[in-house]
RNA sequence: UCCACAAUAGCUCAAUGGCAGAGCAUUCGGCUGUUAACCGAAGGGUUCCUGGUUCAAGUCCAGGUUGUGGAGCCA
């Protein structure tokens, strides 16, 4: 049998005879001449079968082929202009096919589908072109942003997901059942970065977390995935420069590594190339000020009412919607007004209305990627705060603890990787950035 | 939790209160450059559920279920 090949390598085996091990993605015939296009998981290629050519009993079984069943086929590779394939350019003459089994009636035709449809079907769904595309870049995504940190002295240090204690508000945490005691799935790995920052200097953890929100949009999922580093000696202006690095270093590998992938999901390519740092920094009365402006300027009474705020009010979906439309890169929003943040956010000096926080907000709609802050470093503020806001002391004594043995100002923000594939990707909605989404209404397959 | 909209063939959708329809998919036949092929034929229905109005309900009314979009909350 001729070598087996991965379908991403085929350009180095033109002329030659190759075995493929795969799928059938589609077929379409033409009496004595069909096509089968194959995918092998890192990639997808025509192959033709002439009736005249090959074996008549190969020719019946190319006939027959049904969507989705699992082939073993030989033949020769051909560079072709007119073969679209994944890469585009080439073609298998087909000699012989193997049925390994028959798919019949694969639910997923290549015709339109309802979202729930697909969702009920996500197993299967997940081998469709785009989506298998979008997992790519998601594959990137994680790997660039992992690459940038560790290249820049940030040691990966695993915080657990069973945790004693609310890391935020409790209304949206999980319990569970921890041998007779309530336990809670983390909705962030910070308070355990920060004490695993004090060990290393600068850190950074990788991994699910959960909210009991009851959100339905297209931007929240119940269950994602947080990129959040925690860094010693270190001001909100120096973490909006590793931010900013960050996530430029990210979206250049995405274009380096998966254009034809962004082609395959129709991305408009040119509103990634200008994404180069620096990024825009705006104050949050600034941008309060911005809104105001914008809000004097709407005529629709609907979308007015919609970007309505006072100062000292959080952003909402629209009004983050449109401040980011002001700009054509992600722009940072620094200074919240502390009642609306976590507890432990450093207070401005002189301003204690508001903290050192930022959120970096991505163009055309996607909102906050990127929520972080200045932690508070002194023990007694840090005290008065969690007093304020009526947590119990007594599950945080560890966390305190860290402010009494060599405190430090440092700083950390966490990045939502399903909402960066959602922006890089141009995607309607999060649920299709990762394989099995957890959402208000949904949690099989 | 709130607001809006929707549910009809395997899928995507039509149908003025009056015979349940189309395209695709499936099966069969034809076709040597297709890639959402094309041409011809066939099979395929508990119109989401419960109740009501009416001579007559897929269609109107009430309640419910499920889904979609949005708000709030957040990454």
């Amino acid at each position: 049998m001729a070598t087996t090949i991965r379908i991403a390598d085929i350009a180095n085996y033109v002329g030659q005879e190759v075995t493929l091990k795969g799928w059938v993605y589609a077929k379409t015939g033409k009496g004595r001449l069909h096509f089968v296009r194959v995918r092998d998981g890192s990639g997808q290629v025509q192959c033709v079968a002439f009736k005249k050519e090959i074996d008549p009993e190969y020719f019946e079984i190319v006939k027959g082929l049904t969507q989705e069943s699992s082939v073993i086929i030989t033949g020769e590779v051909r560079a072709d202009e007119r073969a679209k394939g994944f890469p585009a350019g080439y073609e298998i003459g087909l000699k012989t096919v193997e049925v390994v089994q028959e798919a019949v009636d694969y639910p997923i035709t290549p015709k339109e589908h309802g979202t729930e449809f697909l969702m009920d079907r996500r197993h299967l769904w997940l081998r469709s072109n785009q989506q298998w595309a979008i997992l790519r870049i998601r594959a990137t995504i994680i790997k660039a942003l992992r690459d940038f940190l560790d290249n820049d002295g940030f040691l990966l240090v695993d915080t657990p997901i069973i945790t004693p204690a609310a890391g935020e508000e409790t209304t949206t945490l999980f319990s569970i059942d921890y041998f007779g005691d309530e336990a809670y799935l983390a909705q962030t790995g910070q308070l355990y970065n920060e004490a695993n920052m004090m060990a290393h200097g600068k850190v950074y953890c990788f991994g699910p977390t959960f909210r009991a929100e009851k959100s339905k949009t297209r931007r929240h999922l119940i269950e994602f995935w947080m990129l959040e580093p925690e860094i010693a000696y270190c001001s909100l202006e120096e973490l909006m420069d590793v931010e900013e690095q960050m996530v430029a270093y990210v979206v250049q590998q995405v274009l380096e590594k998966n254009r034809p992938e962004l082609e395959a999901i129709g991305r408009d390519i040119s509103k990634l190339e200008v994404l180069t740092a620096p990024f825009a920094r705006i104050s949050y009365d600034d941008a309060v000020e911005k809104l105001q402006a914008a809000y004097e300027k709407e005529k629709d009474p609907e979308q007015k009412e919609l970007l309505k705020i006072e100062w000292g009010e959080d952003f909402g979906s629209p009004q983050e919607t449109a401040l980011a439309e002001m700009f054509d890169k992600p722009v940072f929003v620094y200074h919240y007004p502390s009642a609306v943040k976590a507890f432990y956010m450093q207070p401005v000096d002189g301003r204690p209305e508001v903290c050192r926080s930022v959120d970096l907000l991505a163009p055309e709609g996607y909102g906050e990627i990127i929520g972080g802050s200045e932690r508070i470093y002194d023990a007694d503020l840090l005290i008065q705060k969690i007093d304020e806001h009526g947590f119990d002391r007594a599950n945080y004594e560890w966390y305190i603890e860290l402010r009494q043995y060599g405190t430090v100002p440092h700083a950390g923000f966490g990045l939502g990787i399903e909402r960066t594939v959602a922006w890089i990707c141009g995607l309607a909605h999060i649920r299709e950035t990762i394989p099995y989404a957890r959402l208000l209404n949904r949690k099989y397959p």
